[in-house]
Order: structure tokens, then sequence, then C-alpha cells
DNA sequence: CATATTCAGATTGCATACAATTTGAACAGG
DNA sequence: CCTGTTCAAATTGTATGCAATCTGAATATG
């Protein structure tokens, strides 16, 4: 528990409420993979490192055990999520339903300044690409995980975004836990592809395409149930 | 601030968790329109009325906060939500996308026992279309969503479950602000059919309906921009 | 009479204190 | 050496106290 960005906050948004700048800053930790799953977060920890007293400390862990990030055990403490293979299906199941419809939504009402920005960020997450390092696999399914978010804001749709931070959210834990070495080759290309059948206002085609994008990178993991009966049958010698 | 039931929880459930007990039964009272939108729940009142101090209170109202049943106004306090027509649309569009997909799962794990259960739910919600008045217009729209819930839960998706469950009470909210007067007496018997097509295990058709069904209910609102700018309106004497 | 100002009461934001629970290590007994 | 027990340290759950902020009514002012 160190590497921990207390981010200066913007004046303006830091004003607003301590425990939602917390709650940012080790939410960027997690999916980040600097707070590995397992992690015990505990209050007190949390409390002295932003200099906040358990109170706003605790309201921080509540709500990121509210967005799945964080699984709390009764009078034992905060844990960074370990999803199973199981959670892991049902998050992809979910992405596939919402997404098609955002990237409708996107396609609707998409500006130009917005495809500006978006190239940008297809520009920076090729960047992470060809970078090699731990970090720069991290900075990638980080910036991967903003194309889709990037989306979802231009969607329109405040509700599926709140859905859509918390899917990729927890989607960063899943690849980070369960994905194969050579991951997002394919899956940048795709961003690139949806985005240019979102600018041409071909709605259909792009939302297809994301189904596919998501198959992907679902496809790409590798969802064994862990260790799971593991102990019961690694000790059965033969 | 009076008709809180306060549910003397069954022995294992309210070992549980205190605040957790408060957000259901607070839950209840909302959707129920006990509680009416813009109704505020000051924590020393809600810590009152449940025996709790007003650390436990507050994260009741937090949780219903992070859920849009509630929005919290920095030092102002925590009000029942009052949706707009606009995060009315925007609620009916994310059910679009999401219950289809719950019909899809819905229908292929649904057991002969859970038909049973469906059924009798759903003269339950019969028999409070017969009858009159407030309370049991309350009750019908509680049982009406409860349907959908239950629907989810059968989908064995425990993430789009918690997204509907959010939905769904929002969407009693909705109903019930800006409901036109003959509510459901169709969408009760979509119910019945959209039950009977899974049945028979006709996914498709059953998640086709699920969607005229919405459209049904959202048709039956009247999402007009409430006051807006009526102040301004109205006192421009011509 | 309308508008601006002041101030007390009430409410939230936050820190802290205490009680309840868990954990793991020391220790006793087989 | 292994197992079961006891107990103290650590951690969470909850209550409460104080400071900061908001609200609205009373008052002052044009």
């Amino acid at each position: 528990m160190t590497l921990l960005e207390k981010t200066t906050a913007s004046p303006d948004t830091l004003t607003e409420d301590r425990s939602m700048a917390i709650r940012e800053s080790l939410r960027n930790a997690i999916i980040d993979r600097r707070l590995a799953p397992g992690t015990k977060l505990s209050e007190a920890e949390v409390g002295a490192l932003f200099d906040v007293s358990r109170t706003v400390a605790r309201a921080a862990l509540q709500m990121l055990t509210f967005e799945g990030l964080v699984k709390t055990e009764r009078n034992r403490g905060a844990f960074v999520s370990n999803p199973t293979p199981d959670e892991a299906r049902q998050i992809f199941a979910s992405r596939r339903l919402i997404e098609p419809g955002i990237v409708a939504g996107a396609a609707e009402r998409i500006t130009a300044e917005d495809i500006a920005r978006f190239r940008e960020q297809l520009v920076e997450e090729e960047r992470y690409m060809n970078e090699r390092g731990p970090a720069a696999r991290r900075a990638e399914i980080k910036a991967s995980g903003d194309f889709h978010l990037m989306l979802a804001s231009v969607a329109g749709n405040a509700i599926l975004q709140r859905f859509m931070d918390e899917l990729v959210a927890r989607s960063s834990l899943v690849i980070a836990l369960y994905g194969r070495s050579g991951v997002s080759s394919c899956g940048h290309s795709e961003h690139f592809a949806i985005l240019d059948l979102i600018e041409r206002g071909d709605a259909k085609r792009a939302a297809d395409l994301m189904l596919h994008h998501i198959d992907h990178i679902e496809a790409d993991l590798d969802l064994q149930p862990k260790q799971g009966v593991a102990l019961k049958d690694a000790l059965a010698i033969t």
C-alpha cells in the first residue's frame, strides 16, 4: 500500500467531498493494479494515508464496496476484490447488453470535437501498446477502458455511464487477473474501427463490431476456476 | 415520515448489518410512495426512528444515494429523489437495453418451480389491480416491479440483478410521479404473455415482447418538463 | 413597502472514544 | 509433534461531541 498519488486535486473538485476524492484515488490504484486483488484496506491505514479520520475513509470504502471493486466482510474489513471466473463472465455478459446501446447513443450525439478527442485518446493508447514493461501494460489497460468510458459519456445517459464506470473498472481487474500475454493488439484496432463506423453514422455496424470486440476481450481471458477445488484434489495423492 | 414498518427482521438477516436493514426499509417506503419525492430525510430523524445513531443512519442514506433513490446536497441533507422527465427517459432507455437480455437468460434457466412462483405473483398482482384506492395502487406498482425483479433473479447474473434493483425502484418513483390514471391494465396481461413465451422456451419472442412492454410503460407516462420555465413564463402577463 | 443584513437555531461534516469482534500467538495437554 | 485453549493486540461497529454551514425570521435601511 504505497504508491498512492494523493492527487492534489483541482481546487473546485476537491472542495466537494473528501471521501469522493479518496474513492477516486483508490479506484485508480485498484484498476491500475498498484493495489493487488486481496490486498487489505484497513480503515485506519487508508485514513492515515489521506490524512482523514476513519469516518471519511470508511465512507470511501463503502462506495468502492458498492461498485464491486472492494469486498467487505463484517468485522473483518475491506479487501480489493478478487473476481471469480463466474463474476468475470457476468461482467462481460452485462457489457454485451449495454455497450451496443451505448454505441448507438454515441453515434447519434457525437460531435466533431468529440471525435478529435477520441483520436487523441487512441494514439495515446497506441503509444502504451508499443512500450514494454508492466507499467506500460497497466497504462494500456487503463487507456483501453477509457475509450469505452468516453463512449459512454458521449452517449448521454448518466445511468448507463455509471453502470459502465463500474463494469469497466471491474473488467480491468479481471483482465489483470486472467488476461493472457498478447492482449489487446487486436482490441486496439477494433477501437479505431468502431470510431470510424460511428463517425460515418453507421450505428448498426458499429454496435455489431462492439459486440465482437467484447467477445474478443473475453476470449482472450483464461477463465479457469483458479484453484477452486484444488486443495481437495491437490492433496488427493493418487 | 410516519408509516415506516420497523421490520422486526428475520433473525439471521438482521444480525448482518443494521444500516442495510434501514436502507431496505426506507427503500420500500420510497417505492411505495409512503415517502413522497422531495421529502427530507434528516440523519437525526432517521436515526431516531430506527433507534440507531446518526452514523448508521447516514450509512443507509449514503447507500440510497448511490442507488439514485435519494439525492444528497452537501451541507443540506438527503431528500427523496424527484426524478426529472429526462432522468425518467434515461431509466427506461437503460431498461430497454438490459431487460431483453434478462428475459433471454431467464428463458434458459427457469425451472418449473420458478414458473409456479411467477404465476402466484401474477395473481397477486391481478388482485391489487381489481382493488380500488391509493394503497392498492401502490401495491400494484410494487407487485408489477417485483415481476421484473423475479425475472432478473432467475436470469442468474448478480450484476444485472443489482442494476435492475435500482432501475425498477427508480421506475416506481417515476410511475408514481408521471403515471397517467389507467395504468398497467395492459402491462399486467403482458406479464402473463411474457411468462408464457419464456415457459415455451421462445426466448426471442419473449425478449421482443419485453421491449414492447417497456415501451408501453413509458408511453403511459406524461413526461412534460414539469414546471420547468413555468415561473418565468407564468408571470409574463401578456 | 420592498430589499438587504444579521443572527440564532438546526443540520450536516468530521474526528474521536468506547464497545464488540476477530485473529493469531503463547501455552498446556495428549 | 500435533491439537485445543486462552488471552492480548488489533480492527471494525457504533455513539457522541464539536466545528462548519445553511436556513429563515427578525430587524434595519432605502
